[in-house]
DNA sequence: TTGCCGCTGACATAAAAGCGTCATAGTGTG
DNA sequence: CACACTATGACGCTTTTATGTCAGCGGCAA
């Protein structure tokens, strides 16, 4: 039940509207006119949702975007573009910034609350413990269970966590370093071939219902969990 | 990627501890035996990370860090505090230092090596390596993915790191001695030579899609890489 | 034609990942 | 309390993959 949402445009008029149709959407609203008073709102009180006009005064929207993408703290809060003209749209899109969505100017209301409710609702189980499926396997945190389709699948506590962050940080290479910091958490003292031996124990778990195939090894690297074939 | 760390401590003993672990680490070591020595050497050359007696003679370890903690240029650099006794720990924790781990005296190697790897990590920028896309060609860092349109290719890591290479640094020639530079760094001792043999296997990738023409000979000088014809 | 210069396949070596096994700590049960 | 069982992390050995060097070949340009 996320709805924090931050504005970031430099138009009061736009901030207005924004502002008017997410309160009758029974979401919360805060306002920044360029990136600086953004991050200091977002520092003071991190948003579930930022919607960002891709032309700032300063430091230009896509930049912020991807200064968000990069930092800790701000980088699994999603961002929604807002953009003047359509082929602004297709622009940003190209740009790979990391935007969940874009919204091109002029938007009704309808339309913005539409699609800031599908995005928190898209990111929502992320962030909560809300169960996680990636390609007929599902991973459910409040039952502690795994199934591949109809197939329960048992797994050591160590097993559980790491198919946990692999699939909720699907699609993306993770170093053993890595790995280590967002399963053991950062109190580990631990050598980084355990990783190896808990992968090996993982995928062997999978392998009865043949998706071991998802726990991938990117040589030299680390380790990417992917439905996608290797 | 960093790995400049000082060790400041006034035990020799200590030090030299220290410095194998780290040098086994492939670790970059620096060292001091009081604050005076350590704030002449951070001057010169600021470290990544400092490893910090509790006890130093004449300023206090826990006194120093907090000037570490105060003062610019060396307030972003993350300290490990080295106690002798768990119940100094306790005491260094409570005196609100700033300090990002603690250290017990005796630590194992390993331990010591797992410690300063995890707080670099934590500190290290999250890598904001963004997809790059030359005409259909497709590489994506974060995945660490390439294809040609919708073929998938497959890489070495080497050559995923030329490529990578070329396609940042795209339409214009690079001496052998460049690429090896930016694909190997300039720690590496290679053959010249060996730069062929590596653009070959690329080419070899990629001649499936037919894209092998991108990367293009310049005769007597280098390498290019090209969307344009040759 | 000649002589660099780049291309190529083969090969030895190095590095990385995979795998089985073991000792240990913790947990629950009789 | 003792026993059995589980989970875990460390080793060390094996297999796989990557890397760098070399020597011979062939083409391009003067």
């Amino acid at each position: 039940m996320p709805g924090k949402i931050l504005v970031v445009d430099d138009e009061p008029a736009i901030r207005a509207l924004v502002r008017f149709a997410l309160k009758q959407a029974d979401l919360d609203c805060r306002e920044a006119g360029d990136s600086v008073e953004a991050q200091a709102l977002i520092l003071a009180d991190p948003p579930d949702l930022i919607l960002l006009d891709w032309m700032l005064p300063g430091v230009s929207g896509v930049d912020y975007a991807r200064r968000l993408r990069r930092e800790r703290l701000t980088q699994s809060i999603p961002v929604i573009m807002l953009t003047a003209r359509s082929d602004e749209e297709d622009k940003v899109r190209g740009l790979n910034t990391g935007a969940d969505d874009f919204i091109t100017k002029p938007f009704s209301p309808r339309e913005l609350v539409a699609r800031v409710k599908a995005v928190l609702r898209r990111v929502a189980p992320l962030s909560a413990d809300e169960a996680v499926t990636i390609g007929g396997l599902v991973l459910d945190p409040t039952t502690h269970r795994v199934s591949a389709g109809a197939e329960p699948i048992t797994l050591g506590p160590t097993e559980f966590r790491l198919l946990h962050f692999f699939m909720t940080h699907a699609e993306r290479v993770h170093t053993r370093g890595r790995v280590l910091d967002g399963v053991w958490g950062n109190s580990a003292y631990v050598d980084e071939r355990t990783v190896d031996v808990h992968i090996r124990r993982l995928r062997k778990a999978l392998t009865a219902s043949g998706l071991d195939r998802y726990v991938q090894t990117v040589r030299g690297v680390g380790y990417r969990f992917s439905a996608k074939e290797d």
